[in-house]
DNA sequence: GCTACCGGAATGAATATTCATTCCTATCCC
DNA sequence: GGGATAGGAATGAATATTCATTCCGGTAGC
């Protein structure tokens, strides 16, 4: 057994109870999701929750932390920043697709949900640093004359905007997100921010 | 006063009902939203909502579905079909807009929130209507070779998308909708679907 | 006074949270 | 090693609150 076993952090149930929070979230919001039923689902009692979280919107933000985090790292950490700039997007369309494909939940709990009236200060200094560190990847760009001189905020919306709608219509089985139609949105997008 | 002052359809009340619920589902969501809570700022007791809905469910169908009409009717009905595609494409744009800054919280509704789980029959044929809509006016855009001749709906997840991305930064204060940025975006928006 | 409508307290179901109790495991004494 | 024990972790029934919906007494128009 490891060390240590005990750290809240990675502790099996916490876990558990985060993911069973994930996927209830996502199907039915905050709001509509029931404590008991989180724990439930996470195959823990109720009074666990409160074990590992202070309450129903402690874990919440813990979730969207996590989430936010995992999606940030996925995406923006590590793009080769010598590649061709037509290269730099290409991995970065790849990854968000990657991401996509590989964690619909979390996905779909981040982007497609209106998280305002519950997300504390720490989540939401950390969605900060998170677009802030997108801009300044746009920023490089535009800085090399790549992309339009125009607001670093209107070529974020675009790309990360177009591909959560791409998202949102695959989930609605509205489009199947083939390779075919990611490369065509990936072309579109390309255009729409190159100088 | 008019005649048939019962029609429901368009009492004072009801449309007080319909509006205070609008404000306050785009502040906590559906399930975060209480009905009296609605009453209240309404100025209308509670059982009187229940005079003109059947069930809060009832009351975010009949929601959703005037708001969706009245965005559906506003961006989409009379763009000049014989006009350039260019000038088309910025009547649409500057529709979007428009109803943006009239209906802020309209629009928040409708694109920022979750309505899967509440939905009934009706008002997924009503958003279905609207989207079959909007695909044949891409489709005409496309047999006459000005737009790129890839899947409709990811031409419109892009347009539109991009859009309700620029009216989530600017809600949250991250951007102006100044008429220079809607102008940029107009422009990158076009160039990333233009044949 | 009669009718139609309205308000908002009342109701019962559902919810978040608590807490007394049980369970598990690691430690210690023999 | 084995049995006793302590202490943290887990439980889920109980509690206090909040909610959607109902219902009945009032009231405005005729």
């Amino acid at each position: 057994m490891s060390p240590q076993t005990a750290r809240a952090e990675d502790s099996d149930k916490r876990q558990a109870i985060l993911s069973a929070a994930l996927e209830l979230f996502v199907e039915r919001g905050y709001y509509g999701t029931a404590v008991p039923a989180v724990a439930d689902r996470a195959g823990v009692g109720a009074g666990t929750i409160y074990r590992y979280f202070k309450s129903k919107e402690d874990l919440v933000n813990a979730l969207y932390r996590q989430c936010k985090n995992l999606l940030a790292m996925h995406v923006l950490v590590g793009i080769a920043p010598q590649a061709p700039p037509r290269e730099q997007f290409h991995q970065l369309w790849s990854r968000l697709a990657d991401f996509f494909r590989k964690n619909q939940q979390i996905f779909s709990f981040l982007e497609l949900h209106h998280h305002v009236s519950y997300l504390d200060d720490e989540s939401r200094a950390m969605e900060q640093r998170v677009l802030d560190l997108a801009t300044s990847f746009v920023a490089r760009l535009q800085a090399a004359k790549v992309v339009k001189p125009i607001s670093a905020d209107v070529i974020m919306a675009i790309v990360y905007w177009s591909f959560v709608g791409l998202g949102r219509y695959a989930q609605e089985g509205r489009l199947i997100l083939s390779d075919e139609n990611l490369a065509a949105a990936e072309q579109c997008v390309w255009e729409a921010i190159r100088y």
